[in-house]
DNA sequence: CGGGAAAAACCTGTATGACAGGTTGATGTC
DNA sequence: GACATCAACCTGTCATACAGGTTTTTCCCG
């Protein structure tokens, strides 16, 4: 238990670790931004005396969590924030029954709550466009659940945008995966053309709520949509 | 260099995202849980038809986000829930200046007014008991804010715990980092032995509250608890 | 026959070299 | 001075080699 210094300076096992850190350790004493250019990988075997074989897998793994960009030809560049590593972290628990998919709703909608309510506060007039517009191409493609699904999920992240708090986009992004594995079994367990569009006027009854700048109606309109789904995943059986 | 072009079904941008997607592909198909084994870089190699570079990096690269294990000697396994990466991600947002560390205080808030109510509702004796302790530690070494800082930060892991939702823990665990580097901007600016005792008694109120089960004290001693810490932050300049 | 040590078979960690192809900046021509 | 061409860099992938670590097999000895 004691290995669990996740992002402290130990240099675990391994040249990778070290270099890794090197990088990351770059970043942060240049006080690069996102889209500058990080040296090349020749330069940072010189600068750390091993194989470029160990600086590439360095750089490899800041790629896939999405920290750095990587591209043939191009040094490597600071990447803009990216729920890349986060959306994995919680597939990997999903895949793994590490986390149940109640577990993640749970969650989300502690989150959501707030993000809907900062997004009353908040929102541009585009950004509460932007929300009705997903709400209603809901509406629009009420036959195509697929298109629905879509529209849901971007309306969701589109309220946490417009929280103006990434760390809330990051998140609730990240639980997209996940919703977009479960979502199709709350659909089906709204058997009619009623109960079907019942849930999208929940939708477009938050969009109303943040167009009209009220968070509390907002997030209890919010409350109301996640209990709701809860609801039917638990009918559908969903552990 | 073979060629093996037969079907068009290359993922976009090259030979190791899809290594890496084959090999969490496995994980889900074979429903493998933590501590099971995976395939070896030869057999990988073999089945996707790339060099052990590509297979390697690919391994590697889940291995920083800590999905799988690896070690020297031994194949690789699936790690348990670990929230390395996304610490990694939300550190990088602070280091480039992407994510302020108020706006990772307003998440924490959000989602610790929750895990401490699910802690009040949820904890077992030795729950209630081991978050106790670690408000009185903070007590016993107030005169080493080093201490304090990490009994404050096992404190408020063991509320994301107590209130057995493992996404809960993950993302409080992932912002122990980002508390780490602003913990004693905050603790200086109590200047006074009663200033810093006033906010451990905070914690031991918290403490209390999920003893005696109750979720709303609880949360209202949390939500107090985050708006002096905030606003400690905001007093020393904290962007 | 059984226990256990030595050997074999695997496996990962790291290094080196090679080459294809993308990118960028310098060269040099018109 | 504009522009095409080329050289210098840089990443992506492959092949090979070898030093340890780990697991399995083998086989000797009691």
């Amino acid at each position: 238990m004691q290995d669990s210094k996740q992002t402290g300076d130990e240099p675990s096992p391994g040249l990778v670790s070290t270099a890794i850190q090197a990088i990351t350790q770059h970043i942060r004493a240049e006080g690069l931004a996102p889209g500058d250019l990080l040296p090349s990988e020749a330069a940072m075997t010189r600068q750390l005396n091993v194989s470029r074989t160990v600086v590439r897998e360095a750089f490899r793994s800041l790629s896939a969590m999405r920290l750095i960009d990587m591209s043939a030809g191009r040094r490597a560049t600071v990447a803009k924030l990216d729920t890349g590593a986060m959306s994995m972290v919680i597939e990997h628990g999903i895949t793994t029954q590490q986390i149940s998919v109640q577990q993640v709703y749970d969650v989300r909608r502690t989150i959501e709550m707030r993000t809907v309510a900062l997004a009353a506060l908040r929102r541009t007039d585009a950004e509460a466009a932007a929300i009705a517009s997903s709400a209603r191409l809901m509406r629009e493609n009420f036959r195509h659940p697929e298109i629905v699904m879509e529209h849901d999920i971007a309306f969701h992240e589109a309220i946490a945008g417009a929280s103006h708090n990434p760390v809330f986009s990051l998140i609730v992004t990240a639980f997209s995966g996940v919703t977009r594995r479960t979502w199709v079994i709350g659909w089906r367990t709204r058997s009619t053309d009623e109960d079907q569009l019942k849930m999208i006027k929940g939708h477009e009854d938050i969009a109303e709520a943040i167009l009209k700048g009220d968070p509390r109606l907002a997030a209890e309109h919010m409350a109301q949509h996640f209990d709701k789904s809860v609801k039917a995943l638990l009918d559908a059986g969903i552990a």
